[in-house]
DNA sequence: GATGAATGAGGGTTCATTCAT
DNA sequence: TATGAATGAACCCTCATTCAT
């Protein structure tokens, strides 16, 4: 019939809408914890009416899954967009990458990422993060003692980078990096301790 | 005379009653976030009308702060429960009075301690904390690199410790106590990669 | 185009529940006082969810404000339809306008109108009718002593109107015009005894 | 027994309970309507435990009604102490007590007497004392319109009496005794104008 | 008689969701 | 698809009253 290019122009808006909201809520979620968000914060900010949220997203909860996956997987990119390189240098490259990329976007990362992974959302989205970290570094990320060290050492870069970008950036990003490394040889010794059978003395080399 | 005796006997089940919940408060807060406690999970846990809420915490956001301080003092207390004894000693002093606290009240903590410091209330307390452990490392707690890194540790090791609790404590307490020194050491040597300046090989020896 | 039609029929429909919602505050507030009305009350007058009331007027204060207003500028409305004429009749006029309109809306004036003045919101409508009744008269209306004589003419105005409303008026229309100018009468009397400088003579003789 | 030096020790007390609640009563209602006030307010005002003017009372409104009964208990008294006099000055004298009685006591009378009679409470006790003033004048206290005039004079001089005592009493008394009059005086006319066969112009050689 | 801890009904408001248009 | 009016559950808080001490 005639339904298919108005139908198409139709859809076309209906994604520039549910940008808009998923926009919004990303910025609204950055704000505020969940509950203190309301959807009319969010249909507001994205100029809608708040009724649209549940029709784009079936419902509040919806619509902050919908906003944390959405950053997440930019950061997933940033982080993977590394030129081939030798091990340590791609640890560091993960490092500049996921730097880089809340450095770019402070305002709506400093609560959908750097959140201490408290949040069930963000847990699996973090966990294989540092299972990549896990291989790079040749240790096994089934090692009890390895998760927990390395999750530890999440918690210690994200707070490092939340009070790095609320402070203004007050060290280069490449000290940050160099930091980061610090910490995770650190956290690996702790792994030591907590499992003296895992053995982290190459992987140790290779920071 | 005659007075004081039945005086004291209401003032001694009013104080009960507070003191159900206070209780009651620490365990809910410590379950859930702020806005997703009701005034009357808290006295239904308590097993009292809630009005008696504001009765005794006027309202909700007292019964909050009452829980918080109340955690913290406790922990406090046991973190400063430390013998005398040499510098090493003494942080690793503390770091058992700490784990050994938690350990001993993992439900109630788990969301009243192990917050990630996200939390302006927790703030305070914990910055007073790091001030304290810079000073057993005989360096300045002004300076910004090294607070950054302390709290970055902070963080390390209260992820540490929830998964430790939450996974049923599957290691030795000491063994915990020799990873946060080993993550107290990274977070040393991050803080020198921030500062170049800041000399962090004395502190170390004592780790 | 076709966009207004629809629109406007959501937007009447609206309206008319915000009408109901009016009619519903004008008659609950006509019964009690503020205090004893319920938002709850209000909304079951007018048939809808309670919700609706914040909805529509921003809360309780919102409602009664708007209620308030509303009878006041119907009130203003019929009392200054009148015909031109001489000051006499004007005023008679006014009175004419005044008791019409109250004798058609006796319920939901009684209370909104015939307060004594004793609320804050109704002061300054009040003293604006004063203001024009002095100026009617030739007398200054920032004449102390005459404006408390106005507010007591005003009083005992309002008491002989709201009497006659409750005992179904048994006297006639023009009976009350009389009396209220009888009253005025005294009104300005009593004006010259509080300030004997006040000359009232020639204001008498237009009643 | 030895029980009754100590028990009419103990009812003194008590009475002396009673009083300072009732006094604070007499306050509290003076400044606030009925459902702004708490009982709470009037405890702390009294200086003694909230529980006890249920206990003096029977509740929040008994402690209402023993205000207002007080209250124009004294004034009548205050309206009554009248030296014997021929009936104009008898009429004056009235006018003084109740003036002079308020000024002595602005601020408790002030909305437990000049409430414009809304409250039913006070209805009787206003109608009674209209009566008396029926009768000094001479005329038949049953014919309604002489009833609603008296009414609406009792507002006018209310009004002006508050409007006197809420601006410091820019007035003589004596001037204010003699704007009563005048009010009375258009009163009589405004009844005359109501029911043409009410005769008052004896009435108003009498003022 | 006096206290104030305890109760619980009831208030106004917010807000996620639904749905007719 | 988009709107926003409408719903009603749930929230926190206030407060008159009761009652054990």
């Amino acid at each position: 019939m005639s339904s298919e290019k108005p139908l198409t122009a139709r859809q076309a808006a209906a994604e520039q809408t549910r940008r808009k909201l998923l926009d919004a809520a990303l910025q609204e979620f950055s704000r505020r914890p969940y509950l203190e968000v309301t959807v009319g914060d969010i249909a507001r900010t994205a100029g809608v009416a708040h009724g649209l949220v549940s029709h784009h997203f079936q419902g509040k909860q919806g619509a902050y899954v919908a906003a944390v996956t959405e950053v997440h997987e930019q950061l997933r990119e940033a982080e993977e967009a590394e030129l081939p390189a030798a091990v340590p240098d791609r640890i560091r490259q993960r490092f500049r990458g996921f730097l880089g990329f809340l450095a770019e976007h402070p305002d709506r990362a400093l609560n959908l990422v750097l959140v201490g992974g408290r949040d069930e959302v963000f847990a699996d989205l973090r966990d294989r993060n540092l299972r990549v970290l896990a291989g790079l570094l040749g240790l096994d990320p089934d090692n009890h003692a390895l998760a927990a060290a390395l999750r530890s050492f999440a918690d210690a870069a994200e707070r490092l980078t939340a009070d790095w970008l609320r402070a203004e950036r007050p060290f280069e990003l490449e000290a940050l990096v160099a930091a980061f490394c610090a910490l995770l040889a650190g956290a690996l010794r702790a792994a030591h301790e907590l499992d003296p059978a895992l053995d982290v003395t190459r992987a140790l080399t290779l920071l």
